[in-house]
DNA sequence: CTGTTGCGTTAGTGGTACTAACGATATACG
DNA sequence: CGTATATCGTTAGTACCACTAACGCAACAG
């Protein structure tokens, strides 16, 4: 082989100039890169990443009016349309019109859909597996807290300093 | 019930069942984030992304041709084109037909193109502190590191054990 | 009854990742 | 030479994701 052919990244010394310096650069293309992974591991049992979210948060919140649905999954109200559209079509949730306030729905995980949940698990644990094979226990946990903080810390721009 | 409304997170001694045990969604949900920030610290400039990521990698490699800077950046080169088209109107980039191959277009930074890199550097400096803000000196050698690793290791999914 | 607010829905925008095809040029082979 | 094949830049289009705007409806406060 020649040399000049595979420069790619490691140019050792030469400092790396712009672009490995930039956090949004490397998240960005990492996650890019999962949700592809995710993306087809979901898409080979015919569901979306958000399928699981909602799926998740009813199992771990309970029944709850879209509106709530929206809030905890950070999935946009006008987009969750669409979701719980499927999961109705699949069985997976009920949608029914709350007697108490006629303008909710309220969405119930049914029987088959924690069965759905559990299959969805499954697929995403897998992916997780295969993501962070070259990581040790620790280095994941580290990695978790790391981002955990990063996250948490772009989630909180202004004011509310703490849970005062 | 007693704390009713704030329950997101910190649920603490249960365990977070399955949404905050996926690396894509925590990835995902801080990439979200960043891009944001990042895109409208660039748009306040009337810059994208990939502005920047073409000047740099043009200031780091030399004048190219469109196919070597979409292998180089990784932006498909039918997105390249528009990317391109923007850099040229601002003149910060000249784009050439290559005497040697004329299907190849020669590109290459302008001096205004290098003051474009600096500006656009200084902006995403800038973020890039924002947004490691809580992580100390060592905490964001290893985010990288770790961040780096699993990165690589999405890069090469079958067979190319090494560079044998 | 009237204005306001919350709810679910529809529609649309803009960015990003990705594929397909095409005209033009270059190269390889017979 | 000629013809097949590959490469280059470009156009167009697909699909997904994050996000906004507006609308009809129900609830509620006055």
């Amino acid at each position: 082989m020649e040399t000049g052919d595979e420069t790619r990244f490691d140019r050792g010394d030469e400092t790396p100039e712009r672009l490995k310096g930039q956090l949004s650069r490397l998240v960005g293309m990492t996650a890019a890169q999962l949700r592809r992974v995710a993306g087809d591991a979901l898409g080979a049992v015919g569901a979306r990443k958000d399928h699981f979210v909602v799926l998740a948060t009813l199992a771990e919140f309970g029944s709850a009016s879209q509106a709530a649905l929206s809030d905890r999954t950070r999935i946009y109200k006008s987009d969750l349309v669409a979701v719980l559209n499927d999961l109705a079509d699949g069985g997976w949730v009920r949608r029914a019109p709350d007697p108490v306030d006629r303008r909710r729905n309220v969405v119930t995980l049914t029987d088959s859909g924690e069965r759905r949940l559990a299959e969805l698990d499954r697929v995403l644990a897998d992916v997780n597996e295969r993501v962070m094979a070259p990581l040790d226990h620790d280095e994941r946990r580290q990695l978790f807290a790391l981002l955990g903080r990063v996250n948490a810390h772009l989630d909180t721009p202004p004011g509310r300093p703490g849970h005062a």
